[in-house]
DNA sequence: TTTTTGGCCAAATTTTATTTGGAAAACGAA
DNA sequence: TTCGTTTTCCAAATAAAATTTGGCCAAAAA
């Protein structure tokens, strides 16, 4: 749904809760935007069918689970036509170690990011399944060293 | 907690699931891993207090509310020092804008991905709140022009 | 001014989470 | 192996939360 939705303070409220905790009941949310829980339900649901709300998802500690490297990795592409593009937005989405892929502007054409057990299995993602799309002209990669932020809360324009 | 918890395939499953739609009832969890409703609350519980699962986030449209810029910037600091890496950090760390700050390897220092309003505010944000701070010497600016992949779920090792 | 609309609340109802007690499987030690 | 211990599970009862309902009130439109 895209209805041009237009949002009161109240809304935004609420949007600036759930980015930051999700899992808080309906009860204590009215509470916070200072509501009764029949209505601030009623915002959510809009929120939520309108679109502006697209999912709701837990976040775990990579470390926990084996994931011990993340980097960043410019990549060029050997032509800029929409069909050496579409060939890699392909191969890349089918990869599930690479989490996010941007067209950005710049010397590179895409960013990716990338997130795996360790260096060994790094190297061998890049050789086997990123190296390889054809299309790929140059990588560069920027391993992450430390994370200072990760907010997972959009700064909502007043 | 920091407790080395052995996950087994169950968790795994259960990781997956909340990290693609964390609204999932406990009920309807319980179902699609092949299990009752207590124990599979009881391993989400363990999951959550041994801190495998971090937090729970609402996602939003940027567009839907009026965020049309996004970028990612290469920040090089004056000297690799601690203490200018540390007044960078917070400086950053200040700046609503900055939905995320990663430290790496490479040329730059730093990594920022950047989310505002459109082109003007970003330009003002960038002079106000960034070039500013004053450990920064140079400052790279990609500019998001879609992206492709953004996925909210990590790639358990087997 | 009257009507309509939108947003709100309190309370009833439905759905879901959570607890409980105990059964079965897995594991370790003797 | 065998006995005890721990772990994991289930069904069912209970507690908590979401959701619906009906109606009130204020602001906007006619």
């Amino acid at each position: 749904m895209k209805n041009n939705i237009k949002l009161d303070g109240t809304d935004r409220k609420i949007l600036e809760i759930l980015q930051r905790n999700s899992n808080i009941t309906n009860a204590q949310l009215a509470k916070e935007i200072g509501l009764s829980p029949a209505p601030t339900l009623e915002r959510v649901n809009k929120l939520e069918t309108s679109g502006v709300i697209k999912s709701y998802h837990a976040v775990i500690d990579p470390a926990a689970v084996g994931l011990g490297v993340s980097t960043f990795v410019m990549a060029s592409l050997k032509g800029h036509n929409k069909e050496n593009i579409s060939k890699f937005i392909t191969a890349i989405k089918a990869v599930d170690e690479v989490v996010e892929c941007h067209h950005i502007t710049g010397s590179g054409d895409f960013i990716l990011k990338i997130v795996c057990a360790d260096i060994a299995a790094y190297q061998q993602l890049m050789l086997d399944k990123v190296s390889n799309i054809e299309v790929v002209d140059s990588l560069q990669s920027m391993v992450i060293l430390s994370t200072f932020k990760d907010s997972k809360s959009l700064p909502i324009p007043g």
